[in-house]
DNA sequence: AACTACGTAGACCGTTCTGTCTACTCTGGA
DNA sequence: TCCAGAGTAGACAGAACGGTCTACGTAGTT
């Protein structure tokens, strides 16, 4: 058991619950939770269904597991990196978050947020995947409200409101088509740094 | 049929095509298409199924017809006429929209955007309903290029797309839990007006 | 009185859904 | 050598899905 944690980073052959993670994500990410069966999960992975049944007891708690690796691969592994590689001061990082969205808009595989899919799919208010989703949507806010803190701002939590809004209508503005939706939502947030009296290098590029 | 139609307006009893509209646009709206059933609009709306599918030779056409009832309904009869009615001058009608997103975003029965929730439930870029959610948002936008035209932005078409991006934006924010997301928008629209060079008498309130 | 248009109830079909069960295989230690 | 742990294939259950069919009821027209 220690061994086998010892090489992960190795080139072994992924394990079955790796499968499972791996599947679900790219699904669930694209098409999802409702959209996609355990089936194809099982199907889609090469492990065997009871194999998923026994790492996950339900259908919902990998969707669970699901936005828990939405939130360590996308929000912090990706968007928090790319975002902090590309500029170092608090507000161009802000600003960044555009840029790192335009390229995500281009990509030919661009499938919008999985936390706002998630969310509008479940209307159920105590639903527990649709309270997961809310969490992980203030956990990039939180990220938000600290760049607006280190710039700055006055009212980091409004501003972090602002901020957000702004970034998930790019999104959804986006996937209806518009793929200059996070240049149009950079020029918005310029306005946004400008009243809230932040000085800025207007519109730092990669 | 003459008379059929002529008292429309009176009380008479829903016909089976209007229940199966009515139920469909309330169950549709709520909770998007694919968790809906039609046995349970059948059932909800006291119309059998063999009657829904002579209207509707499929759910999917069900479906359109919904978008476009949803378009009616919602951004010809509510959206826009509300916005009409609070405002004349094409800047402050812009800046309407978001206090009539501000009565709505704190309805206890609040449902959110259908045709983002419709847009994102199907990932298939050629799917007819995912099309036909483009349009829908499309029409919505098309009101805004009018108003930024009336209020002599010169981009209006850009202009209307940044609006844009901040309604959905505070719509997805008020569904997943910010009360004051239409405030907060509205903000961000008087710094777009600001920018563009149009004076507003800030605020107005209805 | 007979016809037509519209609607009903409910059985039914084939498929897909989540979730369970059995019986078997492989592999790595003790 | 034997055993435990992990995984396999595939059948299965029970419900829900979209969609079809039949047989019947009823209201209005001619």
């Amino acid at each position: 058991m220690d061994a086998r944690r010892a090489d992960k980073s190795r080139s072994r052959p992924a394990s079955a619950r790796e499968r499972i993670d791996r599947t679900a994500y790219e699904l669930f990410s694209r098409h999802g939770i409702r959209a996609v069966g355990v089936d194809t999960i099982s199907a889609r992975s090469g492990v065997a269904k009871m194999t998923l049944y026994k790492h996950y007891p339900s259908k919902e708690e990998l969707a669970l597991a699901f936005l828990r690796r939405r939130e360590e691969l996308w929000t912090r592994s990706w968007l928090q990196q790319e975002v902090e590689r590309r500029a170092r001061p608090p507000a161009e990082r802000l600003l960044a978050v555009f840029d790192v969205f335009d390229k995500w808009f281009r990509r030919s595989d661009f499938e919008a947020c999985a936390f706002a899919r998630v969310l509008l799919e479940h209307s159920e208010q105590r639903h527990p995947v649709r309270i997961a989703a809310k969490g992980h949507i203030e956990t990039i806010r939180a990220f938000l409200r600290q760049l607006a803190g280190d710039a700055g701002v006055r009212d980091a939590g409004g501003f972090a409101r602002q901020w957000q809004i702004v970034m998930m209508g790019s999104i959804i503005a986006a996937y209806a088509g518009d793929r200059d939706a996070a240049r149009r939502a950079k020029e918005i947030g310029l306005l946004l740094l400008a009243r809230a009296g932040v000085r800025t290098v207007k519109g730092v590029q990669p």
